[in-house]
DNA sequence: CCGTACCCTAGTTT
DNA sequence: AAAACTAGGGTAC
């Protein structure tokens, strides 16, 4: 294994490496010492990509890495370390709710995830809690996913269109997948048959992208705007999900529309326009963790 | 554009 | 204490 550390003077802004991996924004890290969404800063996780383990770890002035290869390219692009932070924070509109959620989180970074992984996972996100999401993603990697052995220990890959177009519906539902298991199958089918390609996407106009991804079965609006956000760099995507709905109704009243279409141009332009995903992301997280002892920042 | 059915489970209420 | 009830990051039809 090689190891290393990122010293966190060169990411822009900072890194809260617990509230970017626990914000349900990405579903593909798992956490060592079992107490996602529930532990404290510190602890180790990993993940597996291109057939290579990857642990990170957050300590007090660096990422602390160990790897069956070089993971700082990796946890550059997967974790946007590069990303300016304070100008993004910069951008964004000067209000109460905005300024109080930067605060708390400041370090919280958008997520870079491999597109097929995301686009099942915000499949499955559909009615569903992030500490389940986490679940169903990890047992479907434990199944059906390639399996790993480092240090005599087994990790699993994230499974591949074709090993999940193979999977079973009734495979699925044991999952836990419920009335999502033939979405994903359908939309695994898809993408292992050639028909489409959720990176297709990429390059396209922010709305023509996100219109395109709708094709795929169990792919609305706001799963779109989800892998758009989280995976494809679409940094203006604003997921109108049930937290953000009931932002919009209290704080941001004159944004609500009648359709996705419009409500998501308004607070997109009210959240500052180019960044405006950062902005909902830090809303997000701060909403759902509010109450809840966070010690901030 | 609108309404409803859909699957599952932890947490809460009866 | 078992059984009903509720809600949780929506989408297909």
């Amino acid at each position: 294994m090689e190891r290393g550390t990122i010293p966190l003077e060169t990411c822009p802004g900072g890194l809260d490496l617990r509230a970017t991996l626990e914000s349900g924004q990405s579903y593909r890290w798992r956490r060592e010492d079992g107490l996602l969404y529930e532990g404290v800063p510190g602890g180790w996780y990993h993940t597996v990509l291109d057939g290579n383990l990857i642990r990170v770890r957050q300590t007090d002035r660096a990422l602390e890495w160990e790897s069956t290869t070089d993971a700082v390219p990796y946890l550059r692009r997967l974790l946007r370390l590069d990303d300016d932070l304070d100008a993004i924070v910069g951008t964004g509109p000067d209000d109460p709710l905005l300024c109080e959620a930067y605060a708390a989180h400041r370090g919280l970074r958008i997520v870079n995830d491999p597109v097929f992984a995301c686009l099942i996972s915000f499949i499955c996100s559909a009615q569903m809690r992030v500490g389940r999401i986490h679940g169903m993603q990890t047992t479907l990697a434990d199944r059906f996913g390639a399996s790993l052995d480092v240090d005599g220990r087994t990790y699993h890959a994230f499974p591949t269109p074709d090993q999940l177009a193979s999977t079973s519906v009734e495979e699925l539902r044991d999952c836990s997948l419920g009335y999502r298991a033939p979405y994903v199958k359908r939309t695994a089918e898809m993408v292992a048959g050639g028909e489409a390609h959720p990176a297709e996407a990429r390059g396209l106009d922010y709305e023509t992208a996100r219109e395109f991804l709708t094709r795929f079965v169990g792919v609305g609006n706001k799963v779109a705007d989800c892998v758009l956000l989280f995976s494809l760099g679409y940094l203006e995507a604003v997921p109108l999900d049930t937290w953000i709905r009931s932002a919009i109704e209290e704080y941001y009243p004159e944004c609500d529309r009648d359709s996705y279409r419009e409500t998501s141009r308004a607070i997109r332009e009210r959240l500052g326009g180019e960044y405006a995903g950062y902005a909902q992301t830090y809303v997000f997280h701060h909403l759902r963790t509010a109450g809840t002892a966070e010690a901030g920042e």
